[in-house]
DNA sequence: ATCCTCGCTTC
DNA sequence: TTCGGAC
DNA sequence: GTCCGAAGAAGCGAGGAT
């Protein structure tokens, strides 16, 4: 009935390549499982490595939590959920954990499960409602796996596969086993949105075939930082990356979205909803569909079906405004975050406005071709009225207005700026330099860490993990804690440190994961902003916290204190 | 009916 | 979003 | 340069617990 090829030849397949290191080395083992498969499996195969259970433009998720894999393995297993849970914060891996218990406790089993038969696992997971259901599905599953394949399948299900190749690592596989370019390969799974499709035309050397297609997202086009460092300033920097002339613009604080709208064709399988005779979507990120939640904006966008009949994909931002219809910060979208739909309350207490930058297709033919500047004379055929706005962008000569300009979009209420080169293509997916985003760091704090926490995968030998405080004020010495952070510290630091804390533990939690220790390790952090928290003890918490360096030269008696904090959040 | 935890997405 | 690390 | 993995705060919503 089937020519699908075991799941266990896949697990195995994958093992190799996480305990591999080259990234060819990866790719070529990935390639030898990839050359032995049906043009189905490839399509699964090639997903699932890339860390996608199932394609993007699907909206089911199979992601189960660690609780409920736990729960499956206890169930499959008979362990005690002390140990299961102990083993956990030694292996850092649910798949670890559940594939070792099998092993030590369930009798070997001759297992037939096939990659095809996997997927349909998958499905019914992700079609059952409820984590206790889902919880028995997968305890069945584990009970007539071999402990390799139990490895994998926890994995895939929780998301967390790591054999540190993702969707790179697979174009690169699949560009080395059937000799394609790797562009062309990647410029594939951007068009499609998906690598099982890409895996399936680059076997066929069919891979021109792919195209952009309204309706179907595409993967967004990405900045890379930009900032003043050391010696150099910031229009050095800028101009080391891109030369003048550039394009300046606003860098707006809100959701990345993708519109896509034309004359409603009819067809009921298109993303979008209909509106007006013409169809809209708005997709986000992660190209989720999200245009239930801003009927604010689908409404007027679908006015410009007008003007495309034939269809338009605009790239843009969507942020939020105040009652003049001013930008507002990004705190106040988180409201409309994550949300279904919006009441027309909301929509009123959160009024929000797409700021359009730039054009990927208009009248049904792709623009991504087209340089920056030709793209955006393209946006001059719309209105820009009402919620639809459009990004002012001047061409800059002398960089040397940078600082100005920087300063005058804070003054709007936005970020910082963006350069971009303007004779670049549109390169979805990239983050590449033709696309600068420029920031610029607010001061920075002096805190004390009050408590560690163990890390996951590569981390978890290291407390890596630190939540920090402030103090009260000058001549109150208590502690209120103002975030966590991690990030700024190399492994050798942080090796050390883990020592120090092991050593001067105050009390632990959650079998050894949390620890409080002595306030003692003092550490400069910095943030792109403070926003009030109900989280922390301060009322405050930092945006984007990571540690800058230690600050040994400085006791915990002198860190900054509370009233500091409330100054840069703006509470004077 | 209400509360809480988890999963997930945004930045 | 951020960062460090590996290649 | 580029990719990958390990991390932060906030809020929504589904489901389970009370």
């Amino acid at each position: 009935m089937t020519d699908s090829a075991s799941f266990a030849a896949l697990a195995l397949a994958l093992a190799d390549v996480a305990a591999l290191s080259g990234r060819h080395d990866k790719a070529d083992r990935l390639g030898v499982l990839f050359a032995e498969l049906d043009d189905a499996d490839l399509r699964r195969a090639a997903r699932w490595a890339a860390g996608r259970v199932f394609s993007l433009s699907d909206q089911r998720t199979v992601s189960v939590g660690f609780a409920a894999l736990l729960r499956a393995t206890m169930a499959a297993t008979g362990a005690e959920e002390d140990d299961l849970r102990a083993a956990l914060v030694r292996l850092g891996d649910p798949g670890d954990v559940t594939a070792g218990a099998i092993e030590a406790l369930v009798p070997p089993v001759e297992s037939d499960l096939t990659i095809e038969e996997a997927e349909g696992f998958f499905e019914q997971v992700a079609e059952t409602s409820g984590s206790t259901a889902k919880t028995a599905l997968i305890a069945g599953m584990l009970a007539r796996v071999t402990p390799e394949e139990a490895r994998f399948l926890v994995k895939l299900l929780a998301g967390e596969l790591r054999i540190g190749m993702g969707e790179g690592g697979v174009v690169s596989a699949l560009s080395r086993l059937y000799g394609r370019k790797g562009a062309t390969v990647r410029r594939a799974v951007m068009l499609t949105g998906d690598v099982g499709e890409a895996a399936v035309l680059a076997r066929r050397d069919r891979l021109a075939e792919a195209h952009l297609t309204l309706f179907h997202p595409i993967t967004f086009m990405l900045a890379s930082p930009a900032e003043a460092k050391g010696e150099r300033t910031l229009a050095e920097e800028v101009a080391r990356q891109v030369p003048p002339p550039v394009a300046v613009e606003d860098k707006f604080d809100g959701i990345r979205a993708q519109a896509h709208v034309a004359a409603d064709p009819g067809d009921e399988d298109l993303h979008g909803v209909p509106e007006a005779g013409a169809r809209v979507a708005l997709f986000s990120r992660t190209l989720d569909a999200i245009e239930r939640a801003f009927p604010d904006l689908v409404r007027p966008l679908a006015a410009f079906a007008e003007a495309a009949p034939r269809g338009v994909i605009l790239d843009g931002e969507i942020v939020p405004l105040g009652p003049q219809g001013e930008v507002v910060p990004f705190q106040a979208l988180q409201k409309r975050l994550g949300r279904k739909t919006a009441s027309e309350e909301l929509q009123r207490d959160v009024p929000v406005a797409f700021v359009a930058y730039d054009v990927l297709a208009i009248d049904g033919e792709p623009t991504l071709d087209a340089s920056f500047r030709e793209r955006q004379a393209l946006l001059d055929r719309f209105d820009w009225t009402g919620p639809l706005r459009r990004s002012v962008v001047a061409e800059v000569h002398d960089l040397d207005t940078l600082d100005a300009l920087f300063d005058a979009a804070r003054a709007r209420g936005n970020e910082g700026l963006m350069v971009k080169a303007l004779d670049s293509p549109y390169k979805p997916g990239r983050r590449g330099r033709d696309w600068l985003k420029i920031k610029k760091a607010l001061a920075t704090l002096d805190v004390v860490v009050t408590a560690v926490e163990r890390g996951h995968g590569g981390r978890r030998k290291l407390l890596s993990d630190f939540t920090f405080a402030v103090r009260a004020s000058e001549s109150d010495g208590t502690l209120l804690n103002v975030g966590k952070a991690y990030s700024g510290l190399t492994d050798a630091e942080l090796a050390a440190l883990t020592e120090w804390f092991e050593e001067h533990t105050l009390q632990t939690f959650a079998h050894g994961k949390v620890r409080t220790v002595e306030p003692e390790v003092v550490v400069e952090v910095a943030f792109d902003n403070v926003q009030v928290s109900k989280r922390h003890k301060s009322g405050y918490a930092l945006r984007f916290p990571r540690i800058v360096r230690l600050r040994e030269d400085k006791p915990a008696a002198e860190i900054d204190t509370l009233a500091t904090v409330a100054a840069l959040a703006g509470d004077a």
